[in-house]
Order: C-alpha cells, then sequence, then structure tokens
DNA sequence: GAGGATGAAATTGTCAACAATTAGCGAGAC
DNA sequence: GTCTCGCTAATTGTTGACAATTTCATCCTC
C-alpha cells in the first residue's frame, strides 16, 4: 500500500508532507492518530531523516502536534483552537480584503462575477449547502488572498489557516447549510473590492468571517461533551 | 569560540535554534551570511542532524532562509517583504487590541499607566528616539498581544512577526525618533483597551502600526539602492 | 484490592558515513 | 577574447546504527 506520490521531482520530505496532508485532510488519518516515525518511514520506503523532516512541515502548517520524546499526532483541534482560529483569521482576511479592494482594476468586476455565478449553481444544486465546505468558499477566499499580493499573508491563510479549518471540517462534517447567505455575503464583499472601496470590504469580510464562526459554534455546541 | 547556552534542559535543536538567533538578532550574524550546517555543526560540537532541525526552526520563524540544495542563509528582507510585513502586522496587532479591550477587567487601566510612566523616563532619557526600539516599544506592544488570550495569534507576533521587525533593525539601526509621538499613541490605545472599547482600540492600534511603517519607509528611502 | 515502584519494550533524539546535487573553476574551441 | 563544456571540490540530502527518554505492564507493598 504504498501511497507515495508519483512525481519524483523535489526533496522527498515534500512528498512525504503532501502526500501526508492528503490522507489527513482527506479524513483518512483522524484527529489524535498516531504519527510514530518508523511506522512511516517503512510505509513511504525511506529513512526516518526525512520523515522527521515532512512532520516538522505539517506542523507549521498547524495540523500535526509535535511534543518532544513522544511524537507527532495528527492536531486535535479544541473549541478554543478554532476561536483562536477564527479570530485570526478575521483579521488576516479583513486586512486581505482590504489590499485586494486598494488593488483592483478594470477587470476586477468581470472576473467576481464570473467566479461567483459559478458558485450560484454550486449552491443551485446542493441547496442544503455543500458550498460552504466545497470548493466554492474556499475559491473565493483563494482569490481575495492572492489579490492582496502579499507573500506573507498568503502563506498564513493559504499555507496555515485554511489547512486547519479543513482538519477541523473532518471532525464535524457537512457545515450548516449558510450556503445562499454566504454566497449574497461574498458579493456585497466582490462589490466592494471591485469598487476600490478598501474600508467596507475590510468591515463586510471581518463581519462575515464572523458569522461564518457562530453558525460553526452553534453546530459545535449541538453534540457537546465529544471531544474537548 | 563555543557560543553553546549552559541550560542543559530541553532539546539539543532548540538550544542551538536559541543560540543561533541571538547571533542573528543582535547582528553578530549580518543578513545574508550563510549558515553551513557543517561549520555550524562542529561549532557547537553536535552533528548535523539538530542543525538542520534548528534552521527549520528559524525558517518558521522568518529569519533564515533555507533554499533546497544550496543551504540556509540569514534572512534579507527587501522593501517588499517589510512592507508585507507591516501590513500583515496591522491587521494581526490590531485584532490583539480588539480582544485584549474585550477582555480588559479593573486592573487594567493601572496595569497600562505603570507600565507607561516607566517607558516615559526611559524616552526622556533618550530623547533621540531610543524607545522604538528598545525593550519598551517591544513591552508594550507584548502586553496586549498576551492580554488577548489568542495562542495562534501570540505565536503569530511574538514567535514570528516580532523577530522579523528585529531583523529588519539590524540593517538599519537606529529607527526615527518617533519616541514621544509613539508614546502618546500608546496611552490613547492604552486607554481605548482600559476602557473595554474594542472598536477604537482596533482603530487606534492600526493607525499606530501604519504611522510606524510610514517612518520606517521614509528611512528607508534615504539610503536609496544600498540593498535592493 | 488499590497505589506506587520497578523493569522491559518501544519510540524518539543523536550521531557519523554514504550518495546526490550544486557551484565554481579551468581548459578548450570558436 | 569570449563562450561553452566538463571536471573537481564542497555542500546538502539520505541512510542506518547507537543512545536516551518515555511509556506501559508487572510486581510488590500497604
Amino acid at each position: 500500500m504504498s501511497t507515495i506520490s508519483e512525481t519524483s521531482r523535489g526533496l522527498v520530505a515534500e512528498r512525504l508532507a503532501e502526500d501526508l496532508r492528503d490522507d489527513i485532510l482527506s479524513g483518512r488519518l483522524q484527529p489524535g492518530a498516531r504519527l510514530g516515525e518508523v511506522a512511516l518511514a517503512e510505509r513511504f520506503s525511506v529513512s526516518r531523516g526525512p520523515v522527521r523532516a515532512a512532520l516538522n512541515l505539517l506542523s507549521e502548517a498547524g495540523i500535526v502536534t509535535i511534543v518532544p520524546n513522544s511524537g507527532a499526532r495528527v492536531r486535535e483541534l479544541s473549541r478554543a483552537d478554532a476561536r483562536a482560529l477564527y479570530e485570526v483569521r478575521a483579521a488576516l482576511e479583513g486586512e486581505a480584503a482590504m489590499l485586494a479592494a486598494s488593488r483592483a482594476n478594470g477587470e476586477t468586476a468581470a472576473r467576481f462575477a464570473a467566479l461567483l455565478d459559478q458558485h450560484a449553481s454550486e449552491v443551485a444544486a446542493h441547496p442544503e449547502g455543500a458550498y460552504l465546505q466545497g470548493a466554492g468558499d474556499r475559491d473565493f477566499h483563494l482569490v481575495i488572498a492572492r489579490m492582496a499580493e502579499n507573500p506573507l499573508l498568503l502563506r498564513y491563510l493559504a499555507g496555515e489557516l485554511y489547512p486547519q479549518l479543513s482538519l477541523l471540517r473532518v471532525k464535524h462534517r457537512n457545515v450548516t447549510g449558510r450556503g445562499a447567505k454566504a454566497l449574497h455575503e461574498h458579493k456585497r464583499i466582490a462589490e466592494a473590492i471591485a469598487d476600490g472601496d478598501a474600508e467596507v470590504a475590510g468591515l463586510l469580510m471581518r463581519r462575515h468571517i464572523r458569522n461564518s464562526w457562530t453558525a460553526l459554534e452553534a453546530q459545535l455546541s449541538e453534540h457537546v461533551g465529544e471531544g474537548e
């Protein structure tokens, strides 16, 4: 059962990290699962050196916790972790929206319109709210993060916060059906960005993230007691 | 010349990272300096394994750049990097100020008053503006970051952004004498936090960081052409 | 029977040697 | 004289073995 990628370019450690990330975010490796170095090493037919490097990479992304002299495990996010995540996300995505607005040009409005039209059809096809967890929502936020033209901001969002959000949804699958509402909020944010209105774009984005957190928190409260 | 710490607790890699961080942030190792693994290994009398781990740690903190198959160097921050840094910092510290305000209690005002009184005397002792680069400014922002009670936010600020800011000041020593003005802004921010006024605290903090960036950018423009 | 101390197995941390890639240098051809 | 090709030296990437720490099970004591 060799799950190793066929791509041979790049460092071995990076391929391992890629494969492990897929396993974790797809739910094959559940939160709390032990990631023994020797087990991973013989599974991928490499030495423990690259395995350690890969685990460090995933630890940076926040989806693996390493405790010294004890080992690595798939990270389990507590509710406090989730709250902290959404607080930081609100700040960073708000900034991204502001920067995107300041960098908007003539084509921005059309590009957002095309993206959101596609998302609208996805929401129509899955009215029960698949939008929020699917590629649609992530796409929208990623486009804005890239528009900000800030490498550090993009790394934090795409490289750390988004993987952790995906990890959250491994446990609590099918986030509540906020699809239609979220899409509406997306449209307003896109308008503000296309208008070059940084102030409003940032405000709406922060509020949008806060709404998303409120919905998630309500859902977390439903199965109370399960996993601190 | 063994610069290794006397503290024997903890992992070897973490001690190395600590010592190297000191060397970098104190200016003993200047930006762009090569960090060869064998050289570091024999300097600290350890193997290359912990050295690699330590370099990865410092790479996470953003003060070392690692290019595969080529090696590690002390990071050189371009002006674009500095801009990105301050944009992210404004967002995160603004959020920290808002959260701190929401967590303020009866003792908050007194604690800030004591802190800022001490800073005022430091500014008076060094009117040319040592405050901004000294422990004073960093203290103020650290206190707020801790008040936010958000581990992720604290890690980003204290663990990554602040070391990079220190690295910026290694090259361009003695940031402009904004000490008095910065102290005044700090007072207003502290007041808003003590009042529990999250909205104003966040606004003032974002503006404060933006002012700090404007001052730094002006100074960077003076010696133009030196170091892209 | 419950709690704590002891010991063995397993796992992580560290080390030194080997393999592969890269960068620099010099020789040769155009 | 300049450009290109190839070689050498140095450095990083990887490997497998050894050392130290932790954890779990077992046994003894109270």
